[in-house]
DNA sequence: CATAAATTATGGTCTATACCAGATTTTAAA
DNA sequence: TTTAAAATCTGGTATAGACCATAATTTATG
C-alpha cells in the first residue's frame, strides 16, 4: 500500500474546487487575493499560484490581469453542426451576448488568404474583427475574411449581428456547407490583449470556411475562444 | 511607443518553438534536460519550467514523468461526424495505432450509469477500459459502458478492435445515432497514471452516447484524450 | 557475464524573497 | 466637493535554493 501524499497545490485546488461546486463561490465572484490565500492556507504564494493556475487550466476559474481571480461561469453549449448564430445561441442559454466591432478593413490578399480562400494575391479582401462577450465578459475574438467580389459594400452595413443572415438578406448568398477545424492553441499578444488575458494563454482556435450555393468560398473565419467557455455538443445520425 | 519587454520564459518558449517549427527538433525527440536548458540559457530552472509548461499547454511538447520532455507529434485529425474507428483513422493518417485492454468487468449500475444509460440501479452493466496508443505513445483512455441486455457475453469476445463492428457482426446492432459532448477537463489520478501524465494534467474529455436502430442506448463512452493529440475537423452541410 | 547495489540524473514540489507594472484605494490639495 | 497625487493592492516575473521520488546509469559483487 503506497503512501499517498497529495501535493499542497492540489489540496488547495481541491478545496477551492469544492467551494465552486457546492455553490459557496458563485460564477464571476472574486476569489481571495493570492496573498490572502497564502496566509489563510499557510503556504507559499508560488504554491497558491500553482493551485490557481491548475484551476484556470481546468476552466473553473479565470483571471483578470492584475485584478484578481474569478469563478468561471458554466460552459456554453455549442453545436458546430447547427447554424445558430452566436447571439441566438447565447440568448437561448439564458446568457447575455454582446458584440464589439474591433475593426473593419479592406486589405490586399496575403499569401495566406490566397491559399485559404483562393483570392488572387494582392486583390482586395474584407477583414472584419469582432469581440464577443457573454454577460459582459470577453470570450471570443473573430477574424472574418470575406470575398468582396461576392458581397461588395459589406463593410458599410451593420456588422454586429449575424453575418450569415446579412449575406443572405443583402446578397442572396446561402451558405451551403462549412468546413470547421478546431484545436487548442496559444493566444498571441494582440488577441490576448483583446480578450484581456496574458499572452500565451490557451484558447480554442477554430476556423470555419463557408461555401455558398455555387461552392464559392465566401467567408473564412478564425475564431479565438477563451479555452474555458465552450462545451462542444453534437448529434450525429448514421445514414 | 511602449517599451516591449518579453519575459524570459516566453523568449525560451519562442526559441524552442522555432526549433520545433524548423525541424531541428523532430517529433518524439527529447529536449535537453531542465538543468541543461537552465545552464544553456543562463536563467533559473523555474523559469525554464515555465517555458516548458507553456509549450506543453500549447501541445507542442509533452513530458514523461521524471524522464524528460519531448516534442509532440502532429495532431491527429478526428471527425466526430464520421464513424471511422480509432484504428482505421490512425492508420489512414500514416500512424501506428495500438490498443491495450486495461480491464473488463461486469458491474452493478451506479446512480450515474442509471441516469446516463437508463439501466436500472444495481442491474449489470459491462465496463470496458482501454488504453489507446499512437506510435507507441498513450493518447487515450476509454471507459466504455455497455448494456449487457443488448449484447450478452460481449466481454468474452476480442475487444481490441472496433466495438462498433463487433456489435454489428455479433449482435446485429447498428448504431443509428450518437450524441457527442466534449470539453477540456483535468485528468484524475487513475487516468493520469494510465496516460503517464501528472494528476491534474489537461485532457479533452469526450462522451459519446450510441443508440441502436430501435433508439436504445447501447453504449456510453467516456474518453480521456491527452489534450495535445487531436484536431477536430468536420464538414457540415446545410440542408 | 549477469545481477544487485550504489550513484547520478531528472522532473516534481515547495520555501523564501525580490522586483515590476498596472489597478485600485486612500489621502491631500484645490 | 472634485480632482490629482500618493500609497497600497494585485497579479506577473524571476532568482536562489532545498528536498523529494522515481528513472537511468554506473559500479561492485558473485
Amino acid at each position: 500500500m503506497k503512501y499517498l501524499h497529495i501535493p499542497y497545490y492540489l489540496r488547495l485546488r481541491d478545496s477551492l474546487a469544492k467551494k465552486i461546486e457546492d455553490g459557496s463561490l458563485l460564477p464571476h465572484s472574486k476569489l481571495p487575493s493570492e496573498r490572502d490565500l497564502k496566509d489563510a492556507y499557510d503556504i507559499n504564494r508560488v504554491t497558491v499560484r500553482q493551485a490557481l493556475m491548475q484551476l484556470e487550466s481546468e476552466g473553473l476559474i479565470y483571471r483578470l490581469i492584475r485584478r484578481g481571480w474569478y469563478v468561471s461561469p458554466p460552459r456554453l453549449f455549442y453545436d458546430p453542426t447547427q447554424s445558430i448564430s452566436f447571439m441566438d445561441n447565447v440568448r437561448a442559454q439564458g446568457r447575455v451576448p454582446e458584440t464589439v466591432i474591433l475593426s473593419k478593413t479592406e486589405m490586399a490578399a496575403s499569401d495566406w488568404v490566397n491559399r485559404t480562400m483562393g483570392i488572387t494575391l494582392g486583390d482586395p479582401v474584407y477583414l472584419l474583427r469582432r469581440r464577443r462577450l457573454i454577460d459582459g465578459r470577453a470570450v471570443l475574438v473573430e477574424h472574418i475574411n470575406v470575398n468582396p467580389v461576392l458581397c461588395p459594400g459589406l463593410l458599410d452595413l451593420p456588422l454586429e449581428c449575424s453575418l450569415t443572415e446579412t449575406l443572405k438578406e443583402q446578397y442572396g448568398i446561402e451558405i451551403s456547407r462549412t468546413v470547421i477545424n478546431m484545436y487548442p492553441a496559444p493566444l498571441d499578444g494582440t488577441q490576448a490583449e483583446e480578450l484581456q488575458v496574458v499572452a500565451g494563454a490557451p484558447c480554442l482556435y477554430l476556423t470555419r470556411a463557408s461555401y455558398d450555393q455555387h461552392d464559392n468560398i465566401v467567408e473564412f473565419d478564425q475564431e479565438f475562444w477563451r479555452h474555458d467557455v465552450l462545451e462542444i455538443s453534437m448529434e450525429v445520425k448514421n445514414t
